[in-house]
DNA sequence: AAATTCCATGCAACCGGTTACATGAAACCG
DNA sequence: CGGTTTCATGTAACCGGTTGCATGGAATTT
């Protein structure tokens, strides 16, 4: 048997004789033969690998993307399936935003997942202006090969917003996440446009800015808890925020949700493990890297740039609204 | 300039005429030469790429690893200031258990690191039989080209205990995790030693067992909160157990520490937030990582297979032992 | 039965590096 | 000053696949 045929009874199967086919394969299992995946890269230019860049912050130390190991599995799951894997890119070898792209054309990668850190991060840059295929998470970016993916926050926050409103609350209080953040814009912008829908009043005094953080969450609350008219209800753009707020709450001695209600986002492990549990939009998680890989590898496979993917995030009710 | 040349600079840079290096380095970064992998790979051998085996339990689909993301962190900085990436391996393409190894082969991975998901998973057999170098988190493995990084469990359980023995405590309980993985039977280990050093009776009802999750250890404290004579000190082998055991301490009108005292193992970030601060022993988390990626490249580089690697525990003293 | 088409396979170049060995020039030696 | 060593670079085979094209035999057509 040629190589080349053997070749072709794994990349195009139908062109070779069925017996023949059988026996390659059979002799193939018997004596343990592989592809190697550097000669076919190497020859088609293909590697079937997506890099992921996750960035930390290095500001942040600390920084833990509240559900990434949820996107990573749903990544690598759905990756896997259809033949690629995963590759851990470096955080910026040298600095240079070049340095992503440099890798990728050094490993042929065939496309990039991209977790945004919070960060305004320029090396992403290069990557979208480029020809590969590049889906970033949470976070729009411009390119002619490039999508993303991300939660319906303005939907999300509205619904939030709707949901206080109609469990009679009235005096209703954000705490936002960073607005240099795009979550932290949206959810803010959906709080002030369903304000707006329901006739209630923006009172900028109701609206204190978080950082995603437990920590921030209870200062935020602190705070909000000084004002001479205090809410009665309280949107934490994100779960360890509202968390946060619950603590600040507790020890202000007032009672969730009879005095006071609250609504997170992003149902987190922990929102329906704390009491009273969490009312929460609730953010699919691994559909995120589901999302993200569809979309690269439609990228990859057809050439085209699929539309970015909104995923919907329901509410779920729990103890803190009664 | 004939490509060996351009190679040598790359790979041997001092036995190329320093005039002519700085040549092809000028000129390699002008035009934007970059080595292609792939290449080298198929020529050399190595992918200077380790894989990262990282299953999860298909029975419990909610796993979280208490700090895989500090882990992942660790590993991906260690292997990229020395040349190396990681590789994501799927979860067992096709269920037999050397279905990782073929992964290894057809991408000539260099190494491999592997986090224990606490369940008996045989796909790591293979591997740790074979000649490829291979790290294990949190869990002994056999094999020449094996060794594991693990923290101090026995030692780390024995402080707890005799911290809480320290406070004057005398009848000391533990929620344990599952007793098949080894971090769940060495802190039992530890628990048991130290109780026989300090000439405690071991008292069988004492030992509750947990799942190392929240909703385990507040069942478990719950276990022992009905026993004729409860204990005044509980050794939560996992700081999300321990969590769920102040719940049940609160629900029972319980005051931490004044009515009984709590210490954990971990250190999870929640474990400072969470009042009135949990006690617990510290595992060092990036340290994992980067005595993963220590070890690996160890192996390749120098061929030696590295001892265990041990890691400390240190106790972390808060508000719940007072 | 000869001519044509079709099908399955082999041949050989190529992907982009690495490396043992050959080559040739310069430096060193007696 | 010829011969040997040293140093820098080039040559060419090789890593293990892929793929356009050639080949040859079987099947089909006239």
């Amino acid at each position: 048997m040629s190589p080349a045929t053997v070749s072709r009874v794994f990349n195009n199967p139908e062109v070779v004789n069925a017996q023949t086919r059988e026996l390659i394969l059979s002799t193939a299992t018997r004596i343990g033969y592989l592809p190697n995946e550097s000669a076919r890269t190497l020859a088609t230019k293909r590697s079937h690998l997506v890099g992921l860049i996750w960035d930390t912050d290095h500001r942040r130390p600390g920084w833990r993307h509240p559900f990434f190991q949820e996107i990573l599995i749903g990544l690598k799951t759905a990756l896997s399936e259809r033949g690629y894997h995963l590759l851990m890119l470096a955080t910026s070898e040298d600095g240079t935003p070049e340095s992503h792209l440099r890798a990728v054309r050094r490993h042929n990668l065939d496309g990039v997942v991209f977790i945004d850190n919070g960060r305004a991060d320029p090396s992403l840059q290069p990557l979208a202006e480029s020809e590969v295929p590049c889906v970033s998470l949470d976070r729009p970016v411009q390119g002619p090969w490039t999508t993303y993916v991300t939660s319906d926050n303005v939907g999300g926050a509205r619904e939030a917003v709707r949901h206080l409103h109609a469990t009679g609350r009235r005096v209703i209080a954000t705490i936002t996440g960073p607005v240099r953040t795009t979550p932290g814009a949206e959810r803010l912008r959906g709080y002030l446009e369903e304000l707006a829908a329901l006739g209630l009043a923006h009172r900028p005094e109701l609206v204190v800015e978080g950082d995603f953080y437990l920590s921030g969450g209870y200062a935020a609350m602190r705070t909000l808890l000084e004002l001479e008219e205090p809410p009665d209800a309280v949107f934490a753009a994100g779960d360890e925020m509202a968390i946060g707020a619950l603590r600040a709450m507790a020890e202000a001695g007032l009672k969730v949700p009879e005095d006071i209600a609250l609504v997170g986002f992003d149902d987190i492990e922990l929102a329906a493990l704390v009491p009273p549990g969490l009312t929460t939009l609730a953010q699919d998680k691994a559909g995120f890297g589901t999302a993200a890989a569809a979309a690269v590898i439609t990228m990859i496979n057809e050439g085209v740039t699929p539309l970015p993917r909104i995923l919907p995030t329901p509410l779920v009710v729990r103890g803190s609204t009664g």
